[in-house]
DNA sequence: CATTATGTGTACTATAAAGTATACAGTAAA
DNA sequence: TTTACTGTATACTTTATAGTACACATAATG
């Protein structure tokens, strides 16, 4: 977990605090099936793992993107790892050989694949 | 673990020991720095979980991909899960787009990458 | 004013991961 | 033939994961 998760996430339920009451820390972990005491200790910072199938959800509440989520807790979804894992070899290359690319080039050859031109 | 991981290896070691009889199960064990007992457990398929670390030594002692090992036992190394959580929203859009691709198409991207047409 | 809701501190739990230690029986080598 | 080496069965351990349960003090609401 990133030291900085917990002041993330609190904040961004604050922020959606403000046009909603039903984001106090307690109605949103009901809401994604966690004790009120565990969320508050995330937000604070103290670590305390997730589970793949609450940080889905919490990104959910958050409007925020499940991966970044994940990511921000050294977490990788577990549908990208099954893909990765059918052809390890090959994802493996894949993936060390784009670490130094710059974004808008990995963009751009997202973009490719999914278009097809292959 | 892959229920086949450890007739795999099993099998790998026994081939090299044909040709080198330091490959036993106990000398093995010794080198990458486990129990003789837990080897023989996971070359059984015996559920038994096995570091990135040992994996990696195991695979080198059988001059396999440490990748593919890894991957067996259903594990990604270190490594290339930091390249992912270094950009988790640009990779994650990569591999789901990349996982329909056939085997070829890949590697043509591969070799793109690595040969800097970007 | 009573009660309901809110965040938090403390203690506890169950399961998985990643192993070790030891004793044992069978095989190979000196 | 004793010594050394082989694989294996059983029991135990430590640390991490993913939480729950409950009591408490404070703030907000009927």
């Amino acid at each position: 977990m990133a030291e900085n998760f917990g002041a993330f996430i609190h904040e961004r339920r604050e922020e959606k605090r403000k046009t909603d009451r039903s984001f106090s820390l307690r109605q949103v972990a009901k809401r994604i099936g966690i004790e009120p005491s565990y969320l508050s200790k995330l937000e604070r910072g103290d670590y305390a793992p997730l589970s793949e199938e609450k940080l889905v959800l919490l990104a959910k509440e958050l409007d925020e993107d499940p991966d970044v989520i994940m990511a921000m807790c050294g977490k990788i979804s577990n549908d990208l790892q099954k893909i990765i894992l059918e052809r390890p070899r090959l994802f493996a290359e894949l993936i060390r050989n784009a670490r130094t690319l710059p974004d808008a080039a990995v963009i751009r050859i997202v973009r490719e694949v999914r278009d097809g031109d292959w």
